[in-house]
DNA sequence: GTAATAGTGTCTTTTAGACACTATAGC
DNA sequence: GCTATAGTGTCTAAAAGACACTATTAC
C-alpha cells in the first residue's frame, strides 16, 4: 500500500519531501561514505523527512547532526532526486546534500556503516545514483573550491591535507607541488601554529578562510580516471 | 488562503511538486532569459507542476517545447529549491533545469520576453536566485563540458561558437587560440562541410560530439570577474 | 650521529595567450 | 588589385610536475 496525498485544489501531490545526506570522510587512503541499516540486508544513506516550514538544508544539517554529532562542516546540495518509483512508499522527492566529514568523526548510532564510496554494494531506493553524484561532485570541486573544509579539521598540516586530496583524487602528488598548489587557491592560511607529532621536523597548521561554499584561484589537478 | 496537502499517513505533505526552466541564450553579445508574463507587472520564469508518474526533466523538457517549439536541446539540473515561503501558494517545492538555446529560437507565447540573464530586473518567486545560480553554472561549466550544446545550432563555425562563448565569459578570445582549445576539449568534430557567408574565406563547419551532458579535456579559461 | 618528517628552490614540461603570417572568398 | 573572414605557425608567459636540497625534530 503506498502512501498518496491530494491538495486542497483537488490534484495529487507528493507524499511528502525527504531528504538524503551523502556523509563522506576518508580513512586509510580510502574514500568512505556513511550508511544506516534500512531492512534486512539493506543499507541507505542517512535522511528523513522535511518538515512543514522547514528548510531542507536544515533538515539535512539536523541528520547529519544525530548521525554523528557534528555541528558546523560543510553541506552543499547535491541535487533533486525525484523520478517516479524512487521510493516503494509513494511519490517522494528527495534532495540530496553532500557532507565531508572529518576521518576522526565517530557515529554514535550503533546500525551505522562506513562503506568504500566507490564500491558496489547496492543501496535502497536510488542511493547509488546518488552516492555516485557524490563522488563525482567531491572530485570535481576538489582543487576549485574549499569543499574540503568540512573534512579537515579546523586546523590542519599540509601533510594531513595531502593525504584526503591523494585518496579522493585517487593520485600522489608531490609535496613540494601540492603545498605551492593549495595555497595557491587563496583558500587557506596559515594559523601560526605548529604541530610535532613523533620525529620530524613540526608541521605548520592552516585553516580554510571561510566555511561556506567558495570558489578558489584554481589550479587544475589530474583526477585518476575511472 | 493557501493550498495545503495531507496524506494518507496523516502528516502534511507538500501541495504540488514545480519545475521551473532557465531558459538562456546570446543576442547581440548578451546573455539573454526567457520569462513569461504572471500578475500585473510581474514575470516569471517558465514552469510548470509535475504530474504524478512523471520524471520532473520530462516535465522541463514539455514546457520547453511548449515555449519555444524546441525538441531536443541540452537539459541539465540545476538544483532544488524549496525554502519554506518560496511559493506564496504554499508548500511548493521546485526543481530547477537550465536550457541552453540557439539564439535564433522564436518563441511563440505573446507573453514571453526576453530579459538581460545579468540584469536586476525582479522574478516572482524566488526566481531571481534560480537564474542568478544558472548564470553561473553556465560560466563555470562553458570551457569543462558540452553545455553549448544546446545553444550552438547542430552545425557551426568556429567564429559562431567564439561570439556565443565570449558574451557569456565577458572576455574576448583571440581566434586562433579559441579554435585550438574548443578542438582540444575533445567534445567537437569536423563535420567536413563548409560556409560561405559574404566574402571572405568559407569557414569549416563542427559539431558537439554528444547532446548527453559530458565533460571535455577541460582547458582554464578566464571568465571575466564581477 | 641516523632516521623521519617538513619545507625551499629551481629546472622542465605543459598549457594558455599573443600575434605575425598564409588562405580563400566577394568585389 | 583591395577588403574581409578563416585558418596556421610560432614565440612568450604562466602554471604544473619533478626533484634536489635544506631544516628541525626524536632517538
Amino acid at each position: 500500500m503506498q502512501w498518496t496525498a491530494t491538495n486542497s485544489e483537488g490534484y495529487a501531490a507528493p507524499a511528502a519531501l525527504a531528504t538524503d545526506v551523502v556523509v563522506l570522510t576518508v580513512r586509510e587512503g580510502h574514500l568512505l561514505a556513511l550508511t544506516v541499516a534500512r531492512e534486512a540486508d539493506e543499507r541507505a544513506l542517512p535522511g528523513g523527512f522535511v518538515g512543514i516550514g522547514e528548510r531542507p538544508l536544515d533538515t539535512a544539517q539536523r541528520k547529519l547532526h544525530e548521525k554523528t554529532g557534528l555541528e558546523a562542516p560543510y553541506v552543499e546540495q547535491l541535487g533533486a532526486f525525484a523520478d517516479p518509483g524512487r521510493d516503494p512508499r509513494g511519490w517522494i522527492p528527495s534532495i540530496a546534500y553532500l557532507a565531508p566529514v572529518p576521518p576522526a568523526t565517530v557515529v554514535p548510532d550503533p546500525s551505522a556503516l562506513w562503506i568504500w564510496a566507490r564500491g558496489d554494494m547496492p543501496l535502497a531506493f536510488d542511493h547509488r545514483e546518488v552516492l555516485d553524484a557524490a563522488v563525482e561532485r567531491l572530485e570535481g570541486k576538489l582543487w576549485w573550491s574549499n569543499i574540503m573544509v568540512g573534512m579537515l579539521p579546523a586546523a590542519f598540516t599540509l601533510s594531513e591535507a595531502r593525504r584526503l586530496y591523494e585518496a579522493i583524487a585517487q593520485t600522489r602528488y608531490d609535496p613540494a607541488t601540492f603545498g605551492r598548489d593549495l595555497k595557491a587557491t587563496g583558500l587557506i592560511e596559515a594559523t601560526g601554529e605548529q604541530r610535532a607529532t613523533g620525529p620530524g621536523r613540526p608541521a605548520a597548521m592552516y585553516r580554510f578562510t571561510s566555511n561556506r561554499p567558495e570558489w578558489g584561484a584554481g589550479r587544475r589537478k589530474r583526477i585518476a580516471l575511472a
